[in-house]
DNA sequence: CATTCTAAG
DNA sequence: CTTAAAATG
């Protein structure tokens, strides 16, 4: 373990929260990769893991301090999100109340020092007509659900795999994907509106609207290219989110790590404490 | 390629073959592990490979010179084995007029010069009852199919993988092994019987009786511990086999290869002309 | 324990 | 192109 500039302690004082949202594309294989070596380095006070393809907290995590909440799907080795945090997991939710989404694994959450955390893991429609259906209809279950979550009035922070790139800085060939599932028009404007109800695009926000991206394709060099997408990200509602960072190099699976500072609601409560209601 | 005192020219003036079998676990397995080099090395005029589990000839082989005669089974990944050859291939036979055998791509042959090399992969029976009932049936199935052959009065060598040990010294562990598939009484006495049909088990012949072993399961460390099993077998009638020897550190698959040279037969007559008669 | 195939992304 | 699981040995 190494003892570097942000500790517990010093996180717990300033009373925030670093928090990372990561496709795993297997925790197994992102373990492989140097995952552990990662937290390590990174230390996350939360982590928001999506298509995990597996369901024990891997004792080396257990052993860094954190615990987990985990919604594996019904189908071994497929999907399967989580929730982990060296902090105490309070009121955790698995799923959405949505049978087929929840077969699958796609929607946990719980609440960390007053702040409810969200890993979320949208379908992917690039493998066919039906899956793509599925995909639209969740995107409207899935506001549904969001706009109730908001109306809690609970500071929340979403991270996850939308498998939907926004706008056109978004993605390298924009051009060329405008027919493809991840940038069809209905999708973008899904997200338009998804962001409107209440949740910044934290990445957006803090960096502006340079060209980054947190997935490449195995297929080609995609990686190599930089022919990525953005279709990962952080959103919040009552909270800040600063400092957010792609870790590009980070090379744990196909998608790359973002990361964020939950520092304090934009009331200016400090995230970490019960926000004055 | 290596320009080794065994030539093609070599060999063809003596009149003798140098013949490999092997299991290989899937070819491109061994390929990964250097089956190419090997071969380059070894330079077998006559190569016998089960459990290809892949049907085309890989164009390495074939850049060397290789002709082969491939008998896959129907069901992709599985099973299959192959005749390659650095010589003329004749009067190729797939198959052994045995529908389930030949569902499963077990059994090829063909002649080169004078000499009907066959490549055999008996069924295993650890997987449970139904296989192992499978493999009694099929046992007796070919022991008439090579008395037929046999009969036809050409010189024969069959190489393969039977999936039995013959005797003690044939496995590490006999005692622990007589209620295991493989080295089951009937098992034993079958292959008895099978050599007694008019077969030279060959690397007997030439090596005596030392223990030496064909393969060694996957598990534990079986193979550093040498705790293996002589299921693969170089056989012989009308010919005569020498300078048997098993390539135990070749490690190209869970087996080793089994190479020998066919010089002359039984009456004297070089292998590589058609045998008197 | 290793291989190949499949489904999925 | 990669993952994990399934079947098979």
């Amino acid at each position: 373990m190494t003892d570097g500039v942000m500790t517990d302690v010093a996180v717990g004082r300033e009373g925030g929260l670093k928090v990372t949202t990561l496709n795993v594309n297997g925790l197994r294989s992102a373990l492989r990769k140097g995952l552990v070596d990662w937290v390590v380095r990174e230390r996350p006070d939360v982590l928001l893991l999506q298509e995990v393809r597996a369901d024990p907290m891997p004792d080396a995590l257990a052993h860094l301090g954190y615990q987990g909440a985990w919604f594996p799907a019904q189908k071994a080795g497929y999907s399967g999100v989580a929730v982990l945090a060296r902090h105490p997991l309070e009121d955790v939710r698995t799923g959405m109340a949505h049978a087929e989404m929840d077969a699958e694994g796609r929607v946990v959450s719980a609440v960390v020092r007053g702040v409810r955390f969200v890993s979320v893991y949208l379908p992917s429609g690039s493998s066919g007509p039906e899956r793509q259906g599925f995909k639209d209809r969740v995107l409207g279950d899935f506001q549904v659900w969001t706009d109730a979550l908001l109306a809690e009035g609970r500071p929340v922070v979403i991270g996850g795999d939308y498998n939907v790139a926004h706008r056109e800085v978004d993605l390298k060939n924009w051009r060329g994907n405008q027919k493809n599932s991840g940038f069809l028009p209905h999708e973008r404007e899904w997200m338009t509106r998804h962001l409107a109800s209440g949740l910044t695009d934290t990445h957006r926000a803090w960096l502006g609207d340079q060209p980054e991206y947190t997935w490449w394709s195995n297929r080609a060099n995609a990686y190599a290219n930089n022919v990525g997408w953005r279709i990962d990200y952080l959103l919040a509602s009552g909270v800040d989110v600063r400092d957010v960072r792609v870790g590009r190099d980070a090379r744990l699976s196909d998608h790359a790590p973002l990361s964020g500072f939950v520092r304090r609601d934009v009331a200016g409560t400090p995230a970490g404490e019960e926000p004055v209601r």
